[in-house]
RNA sequence: GCCACCAUAGCUCAGCUGGUAGAGCACACCCAUGGUAAGGGUGAGGUCUUGGGUUCAAAUCCCAAUGGUGGCUCCA
């Protein structure tokens, strides 16, 4: 037996696609092809398929042909060819073209790699880099999982190809595992949770990407912003209120006009005066900061907002609470001196890891930090005096390592206006969302002229600091849905108990309890006896609410509280003080 | 915006190649008074997303709009 390399998996997959590659071309001969790499746990190929059309009701069939390629066993070769061969084997394609000039350009070798039936015969080639396994009978199990558009090296001024995914696998068990992995993730959806729970909801009167808040909904918004607001109080925030709309030449001063005018939402009043709906809050809170003269010793100044914004997202970007048109930010800016900015961002991320700590998820694995700086190739798309960059970027790098963030340097992710620490967070699927930020900006209080009276008596200019913790609130609420699978603890859970009476004998006694509880400052539902008591108990723990209390004549006569735990078969025991400080968990 | 797919009752879905709709859950009412994960019965609910077209006839076929899903591009 051949000892395996150690980037087999890879090597597997990317033969997988070579072998979906041969089955298309196989049944549709015209179809160029783009790039096919393997990825985490898929691999995929880019197909023009040019007048023919393939869906995914074309699967079967691809796959039928494939399971024949791989039966075959046919032995995966590699070839090294001369440009003009190598050219001269693809003719009028311009996807091989524009592939080999690129090879050509970085001086590389060309490389094609062959199915070879026992014959020796070449029974289908594509120019590849490689590496492979050794046939076509090692890759596995696998399965084409979905069809999607993609633009020809991401551009979107390119042409749009089809994109063919799938999964391949060494054996059947790993692919079982990756399915039921796909189900559980389905689970945690925070679209369907939002249905079951009922915490929002969409209209297709309102519009696509506005969420409605349900009351249940609502409650966790504002609990999240009022715990984000308690934790950040001893940083000296205040918070300030804005319009949502303002006319457009605060974004024309800003530079975002030029910028994102077609992202806005225009709104037109009696006059002739333009406006729009705010896409972000810096702008209006640099107008605060702006009414007074201000000295050394005022700053830092901060101000904060919890407000909701209007972008008007490409409708394909759209999706669930991730990606909306209104977002309601917890925004923050601090006006400060370039030797306060790395206190201040200190500061800010103290109050992310006591937030995220609370909710338990300020823990390794599950989010990074990013230092998102400039793109040393770009230089000109960033505003500002490098010098400053240089000296911010470092500071960010100071309080990285100082507080232990351990920041991944991102290159190219910095705003055009400064440098970031962005918070990354994954969704139930894996999917990435930057939730908590911190942001230099050496742009707009140049732009809007800002100043404040230095110990000199000059005039000088302050740095900006936008920070969010949660981010948007409507983002953040799909992330923490997903990670609680909807199952919130009970100091975030909008109901912590349904009382449960045994029989209608009991109502009286528990709806009296309900009352104490409630003035207690419980949030309890009284869940009557008009379904039987196993019922009850179903939907209770389906509901996924902390809590549930039975009454019986048990309770009724000792006076304590029977209680079962979301998630538990058992229950237990406790007085009414025990069972408050329960749901402060 | 681009590519592909999808849209049937409040929810989850069935309805084969055209002959004007069905289940479960939820809901209402009645019976059952039940000590721990679905007690029983009855009933109400749908211009089959919208607008065009083909046809004697459209939930079903075609076109468009709207909304959704999976990607691509974008993301202050």
């Amino acid at each position: 037996m051949s000892k395996k390399p150690a980037d087999y998996e890879g090597r597997r997959k990317h033969t997988a696609s070579h072998v979906m590659s041969a089955a298309v071309m196989m049944l549709w001969p015209e179809t160029k092809r783009g790039v096919g790499p393997w990825t985490d746990d898929s691999f995929y190929q880019d197909y023009d398929f040019g007048d023919a059309e393939v869906s995914d009701k074309d699967f079967k069939k691809i796959q039928k042909k494939m399971r024949w390629i791989v039966n075959k066993n046919f032995k995966v070769e590699k070839r090294m060819l001369k440009e003009a061969e190598a050219r001269s084997a693809f003719p009028g394609d311009e996807y091989k073209e524009e592939l080999i000039d690129g090879i050509v350009e970085r001086g590389e070798d060309i490389s094609f790699y062959d199915f070879v039936d026992e014959t020796g015969r070449i029974v289908y080639t594509d120019l590849c880099a490689g590496p492979h396994v050794e046939s076509t009978g090692e890759i596995g199990v696998f399965e084409l999982t979905k069809l999607a558009g993609s633009y020809w090296r991401g551009d979107s001024d390119n042409a749009m190809l089809t994109r063919v995914y799938g999964v391949a696998f060494e054996n059947e068990e790993l692919m079982a595992e990756y399915k039921h992995f796909l189900e559980e993730a389905a689970k945690r959806d925070h679209r369907k949770l939002g249905k079951e729970l009922d915490l929002f909801t969409f209209s297709d009167k309102v519009g696509s990407g506005l969420p409605l808040f349900t009351p249940k909904g609502t409650f966790l918004r504002e609990t999240i912003a009022n715990t984000i607001q308690d934790i950040q109080a001893e940083f000296g925030y205040e918070r300030v209120n804005i319009p949502h709309i303002c006319k457009k030449d605060l974004y024309e001063t800003s530079g975002h006009w030029d910028k994102f005018k077609e992202d806005l939402f225009h709104v037109k009043g009696k006059g002739d005066t333009e406006f729009v709906m705010k896409p972000m809050n810096c702008p209006h809170h640099t107008q605060i900061y702006a009414s007074q003269m201000r000295s050394y010793r005022d700053l830092p100044i901060r101000y904060s907002e919890v407000t909701t914004c209007y972008r008007d997202e490409q409708p394909g970007e759209l999706l669930g609470l991730s990606r909306v048109r209104s977002l309601t930010q917890d925004d923050g800016h601090v006006f400060c001196r370039i030797d306060q900015v790395k206190e201040e961002v200190k500061n800010i991320t103290k109050v992310v890891q006591a937030f995220y700590g609370k909710l338990g998820m300020y823990e390794p694995g599950r989010f990074w930090v990013s230092l998102s700086v400039r793109d040393p190739q770009t230089p000109e798309k960033y505003l500002g005096d490098p010098a400053e960059w240089d000296k911010a970027e470092q500071f960010l790098k100071e309080v990285s390592e100082e507080q232990g963030l351990d920041a991944v340097k991102t290159e190219g992710e910095a705003a055009f206006y400064g440098p970031k620490l962005d918070f990354m967070f994954k969704d139930a699927i894996g999917r990435e969302w930057q939730l908590a930020t911190a942001q230099i900006d050496f742009v707009q209080p140049e732009r809007f002229g800002l100043e404040y009276i230095n110990e000199k008596g000059e005039k000088d200019r302050p740095v900006m600091i936008h920070r969010a913790i949660a981010g948007s609130l409507e983002r953040f609420l799909s992330v923490i849905i997903e990670h609680f699978a909807g199952a919130f603890p009970a100091w975030l859970s909008p109901i912590q108990a349904h009382i449960i009476p045994v029989n209608e004998a009991h109502e009286a006694y528990a709806k009296e309890l309900q009352q104490k509880l409630k003035y207690a400052g419980a949030r309890i539902e009284y869940y009557d006896a008009s379904d039987s008591l196993g019922k009850r108990i179903r939907n209770a723990q389906k509901s996924k609410v902390p809590f549930s209390i039975i009454i019986g004549d048990n309770e009724v006569e000792s006076g304590n509280l029977t209680i079962r735990k979301y998630g538990e078969q058992k229950d237990q025991s406790v007085s009414e003080e025990e069972f408050l400080e329960l749901l402060e968990s």
